[in-house]
DNA sequence: CGGGACGTTGAATTGCGTCAAGTTTTGTGG
DNA sequence: CCACAAAACTTGACGCAATTCAACGTCCCG
């Protein structure tokens, strides 16, 4: 069994080093999500921040009549979801849809952290920018592309999002995302997945057997999809203000 | 001719005390843009963090094909985009849809307030927090509702949020958007954005002409929309924490 | 009063959904 | 290890919501 601690530290590269000590003194609570379990839902008050150390789980909502939408995957080493902090409900759930283990940091933890450190809250403002970013990035999809782009796109996204983290390698990665999920998160039927998988198959771009994803020609994928890798890492950060002075009841504490 | 800083203390109740002064302060840089000028833009640096005091703006991007898909409004009250603040660029550009006037508040004072002042970073994180919400909202519109469904929880959303910034009244409201506008928000083709209208106006719910909105049956709009405007206020914000206390190398600054 | 943006309408087309019936894979317990 | 059931995947036929193309009407502004 591997040390959940040295997991959380090895996955999350955007984390610095007042914010390694919280999640390392905080690593042992580690708990287990089984397969379509809720780790948050809009029905009970988040109890902090889980920083996701294996499994996929995966952001959703569903409308009044059943549909499920599915509004983001959260793979290993995301946190989900880092307004937990701050707010004491989140306004979608979190499912896992494999077996998933987390490290959970509580909000008092996480909230003071983010009070205190500013660079741990630089750190997390790049996060959820990133986050958001994705989320236009999946309205872009839905809205704009048709299914063969679309479902190519989301490959890519989830193969890079997995290099990342160490997830992948050059041939491809585990890929434990049914057909269903797959239409949920690209509002497609499931019928209509199934055929454009068999089109990117037979196109050489891909294999989708068994859990794992190979990819044949990544360019030629990324080219299907449209897909431009930049929105997935942190974008510049401005450099801290020159300091221009604040009126003095505003200036409570300076850095 | 308005004070334009008066103006943006009434228009942002969501500010504190701290933040109206910093907003005050810099209330004299008003810019104003034209229709379809960009207000940010991917292109360059954001100078800072705009507040819109008038006129409609949206939150775009443009495929290769040249297929624009709106991914927000932005409406008088809101911030475009705060996290200007933090990062050199946004990675979406920020149109003018009619002659916007808006508030620059310069990067500096911005970043250095949301670094000394909790209270005004809290407000900060719902702001961004309902934001996303919104983005939210549109993921599942665009991805489970059909075509009248859609128009109608856009009408929705706009309409609510216009109401809250006494900008709209019993009857309806202003509303300057064309009906191509409306299809690249919903990702539908400008005819069929002309038929769904059609639709609504035949079904009694509204009238939209010359650039007035009139809501004939609020909740008979909403029931089509399957619209509940929760998403739009702020949530609870979780109370600050009870003071765990974090080693000591972290508690840099105790509130 | 002319021209360009915006709105309206009809007819033909199509991408994707729905329904329905299989086949294959995975998981479980004996 | 096999037996069996449930879940996941595959394939074809058909239907429809929304698109596309094209023409025309209307408003607004210089």
């Amino acid at each position: 069994m591997i040390d959940p601690t040295s997991i959380v530290l090895k996955r999350f590269p955007w984390l610095n080093e007042e914010a390694d000590v919280v999640f390392a003194s905080s690593g042992r609570t580690v708990r287990q999500f089984q397969a379509h379990e809720d780790i948050l839902s809009t029905q009970w008050p988040a109890p902090g921040v889980y920083a996701i150390c294996s499994g996929f789980a995966c952001r959703y909502a569903v409308l009044a009549n059943g549909q499920r939408q599915i509004m983001g995957f959260v793979l290993p080493g995301d946190l989900c979801d880092p307004r937990a902090a701050v707010f004491d409900r989140v306004d979608y759930s979190v499912a896992a849809l494999r077996p998933v283990e987390a490290v959970l940091v509580p909000s008092d933890y996480f909230s003071t952290l983010t009070g205190s450190s500013a660079s741990f809250l630089r750190s997390l403002w790049r996060v959820t920018a990133i986050d958001d970013a994705i989320d236009r990035q999946w309205l872009l999809n839905i809205g704009q592309r048709n299914a063969l782009e679309r479902i190519a796109h989301l490959l890519c996204e989830l193969y890079t999002r997995l290099q990342a983290v160490g997830l992948a390698d050059q041939q491809g990665c585990n890929f434990p995302l049914t057909q269903t999920e797959l239409a949920e998160a690209t509002a497609l039927s499931t019928v209509h997945v199934n055929r454009v998988l068999m089109e990117l198959r037979h196109l050489g771009l891909i294999s989708l057997r068994r859990q794992r994803l190979t990819i044949h020609d990544d360019d030629g994928l990324r080219t299907v999809a449209g897909f431009s890798p930049d929105y997935l890492s942190a974008r510049e950060l401005r450099k801290p203000g020159t300091g221009r002075t604040l009126p003095a009841s505003i200036a409570l504490v300076s850095s």
